[in-house]
DNA sequence: GTGAAAGCGCTAACAA
DNA sequence: TTGTTAGCGCTTTCAC
């Protein structure tokens, strides 16, 4: 009765059977006004039986839009960005449309290198996560499709942002961690360099902030610099901490991931948390619950995160705008 | 000197530039042998200094290449597919091909209408895994780009497929917990159904085989059905297996993430890994090293079964092969 | 070695 | 209310 379509059928051959022109198909299957009661339910009932659906390469080629959105990220295997392109697709199935997912690598180039690609494939618009690109570089592209930049790096520019409040973030973490008694914090996963502006930064200059406003004086050798921001580089670096016989009782994470690494190395060195080092980590990954002991965490509130882009795109003339959203302490076992 | 390209440039414009025709710029930037020294560098240049990219939509409706390759994925934060992810896109970006990730649900509807998506999609290829689609549906979209379908659910049929051994691996993993001393072992998100094929199903088979084998009575109650494959089923059956006063002195978790909640729920009990309960996951995921003990996980080899899928995809007329990627088993703290 | 022309499948303007 | 036409930007014959 209903044959799976071997060859593909197209427009004209749902015209030819149902004996109307292309522009009439065209019209009915999507829904514009063009209708005649009678004439449209032959159409539908011709494509039905033909099986035809509309080649989006083509519509796209002809309309330019594309009922897709792209999301560069640097990384596929980060539970953060899992989690957040979780809300942004469910959002997005609503409106009828599809999430896109690509992996940038986080480098300048590749980032640059992704955004062109998003930017030839004309989706209807593009989200990107970015790591190593600077303002000018994107500039450079002149991207003609809407473009949101997310979350991580603060980059003034001509594109609209949805940043996470990092900075707040981590002083509401570094303030929990001192008014718990919390007298050696380390930053792990800081930064040093004063230049850079991107999510590192900001964290630390949270973490900076909560001791100078609660006045507690600030020791620069906690503040550790990572070659990553995966477990293992929290499990070497606090590792390494150890065996230097540095003196702490607290340790923020500039992510959950790298906290996890550190829990883990903490365990090895047989200290207890939180009794000996309370542990916060950022990001409120679904992981937080369940580690041993489970992790406290700054959340970012991701599905509000995905909210704001997807109003941002959906309004037209963005350029500019940049939207702050808060975040919120989550205090599980990990801190007193 | 080379302002960004403000408004899109086409190849007829760089044709013009260079004073030739669409056919021969077409040529020259594809790398045919259309060559002429000398023109060849004209085009070049003026394609460069025009900031020209080609378009890869209309690219794609006249020629049907692609370069992307899809990937289809029942749920975006799952870190399994996130670590597959990017094995695949490692090797296909070797390739000077993309990934595109996309979403499908997991159920049968949604599998299906992300199927058809990636099929008029046209990409060079669909790399799915498939959870509720059944071979019936699959073939009556009558696919017509390679599509390969991966790991989990055995599903003879027109499509190749790399599966991972899960019976063996299953098999190696509770044959460990028994020559360990394990006498009731829970099979935490196992499948009492035998009609059923899919990855639940065969795990059981591997765990009920491993008793058998080696001799030791199985206890089918000590088999637990799961709502989901996340952290919190894994969390809530073990909690309830401890309530409910069951005898237990291992478990083998049908995933790394629902053996994380049983971890989380053992801890809560006071019951001690591996000591009291030895517990094993399946995945490897690369938080196995970092739960506290270290969980002991088969690994299904994400790598190779990358390199597996882009050979099937490389290989046309691959229909009805099947590869199978062996595990081993990552032993780590949580067993004895 | 190079250009001209056709056309991939669709939609948006214009005619009828 | 409906059909005809043109053309999105590219690749690919075919003719020069």
């Amino acid at each position: 009765m209903k044959p799976p379509p071997r060859t593909t059928v197209t427009l004209a051959d749902v015209a030819a059977a149902a004996g109307v022109s292309k522009a009439a198909v065209s019209g009915v299957l999507n829904g514009k006004p063009r209708v005649s009661a009678t004439t449209a339910q032959r159409i539908k009932d011709a494509a039905k039986n033909l099986g035809y659906h509309a080649n989006p390469t083509a519509r796209q080629l002809r309309s330019g839009r594309t009922d897709a959105v792209g999301f560069v990220i640097p990384e596929l295997h980060r539970p953060y960005f899992g989690e957040l392109a979780t809300h942004l697709a469910n959002q997005l199935e609503q409106q009828g449309r599809h999430l896109v997912i690509q992996r940038s690598g986080g480098s300048r180039e590749q980032e640059l290198a992704a955004a062109q690609f998003a930017q030839l494939r004309r989706y209807d618009a593009v989200i990107m996560s970015v790591l190593g690109v600077d303002p000018p570089d994107l500039e450079s592209l002149g991207f003609t499709i809407p473009l949101v930049l997310l979350g991580e790096k603060s980059m003034p520019g001509a594109h609209p942002q949805v940043l996470m409040d990092n900075e707040t973030g981590a002083f509401e973490a570094v303030k929990h961690l001192l008014t718990r008694g919390a007298q050696h914090i380390v930053m792990l996963g800081g930064s040093h360099s004063p230049d850079r502006n991107d999510m590192t930064r900001r964290r630390t200059q949270g973490y900076r902030t909560a001791h100078t406003t609660l006045g507690q004086p600030l020791i620069e050798e906690l503040i550790i610099e990572l070659g990553g921001v995966g477990a293992e580089s929290g499990y070497t670096a606090t590792t390494q901490l150890i065996a230097d016989g540095h003196t702490f009782d607290a340790i923020f994470a500039v992510t959950d991931v790298v906290a996890m690494g550190a829990l883990r190395a903490l365990a090895d060195a047989g200290l207890r948390v939180p009794h000996d080092v309370q542990v916060i980590g950022f990001d409120d990954i679904a992981d937080c619950n369940y580690t041993v002991p489970r992790l406290t965490s700054v959340n970012p509130h991701k599905e509000h995160i995905a909210t704001a882009v997807l109003d941002l795109i959906a309004v037209p003339n963005n350029d500019n705008r940049v939207i702050t959203v808060p975040t919120t302490l989550n205090v599980r076992e990990s801190t007193l």
